[in-house]
DNA sequence: AGTGTTTGTTAGTTGACACTTACGTAAGTC
DNA sequence: GACTTACGTAAGTGTCAACTAACAAACACT
């Protein structure tokens, strides 16, 4: 999570998206030193978000987006949690039938300024 | 996304998840001090990842997973294409057909250790 | 063996951010 | 209007991480 946290580490992982590159293609795609590159390689290996292969002396990546997976459950979990919501107040609020109190720890959420689920 | 990668924030955003919670109650949640809390709402504000309902003194949160659609399309493009990375794989890597030479720029990724999809 | 190439690693510096302390502001209560 | 409550904001400090520079390691080639 904190690896998808800098703009250029989810840059590499986009420019490994699709093909493997070595650690030096990948550095002359930004303005940074090599050093820097191989940092970041770093932190996503550890993060297992990328895949190391060598080959003599040249060290391929790849995205691993498996690696996300746990990241990817979290909003999940948020995602489904809101549509039940929206549902939810979609039956208390429009038709308004009473006496149902099937969550009462939620209170009447009456002025959602902005409901786009986009 | 730099919103989220604070593990505090993570907390903040489940503990309003499923239920709006004030200021001052999120704060005795934690053993941090509530102007700070004030500023991780903030962020959370500004990222448009809560929403913000006033009533009296006290502003009343809630989670506003609609925010996390961006991150949601990223990891779910890194998903698809892997799932068809897998499925090319297994045709080339099994059955070995010579002369496809539908993905020249992909060497042959011949020795995944960990292929799980979970 | 010796040199060049490609990469990773360490030391050190700078910038960003999370936190605390102190203060300001809006709403309710007497 | 004065006081309390609930919350945000401003200023200051410490810590972590991203970056550069210098060095080291592994391989290829003559």
């Amino acid at each position: 999570m904190q690896a998808l946290a800098q703009p250029r580490r989810r840059e590499i992982l986009e420019l490994v998206r699709a093909r493997e590159m070595s650690a030096g293609d990948i550095a002359t795609h930004f303005d940074l030193t090599r050093p820097a590159i191989s940092q970041h390689l770093k932190v996503l290996r550890d993060s297992r978000l990328v895949t190391e292969r060598r080959d003599g002396t040249r060290r391929f990546y790849r995205a691993r987006p498996e690696g996300l997976s746990d990241l990817r459950k979290f909003l999940e979990l948020f995602w489904d949690y809101r549509l039940g919501m929206l549902k939810d107040a979609a039956e208390s609020d429009q038709t308004r039938r009473a006496g149902r109190g099937a969550s009462p720890e939620l209170s009447e959420g009456k002025g959602d300024s902005d409901s786009d689920v986009s």
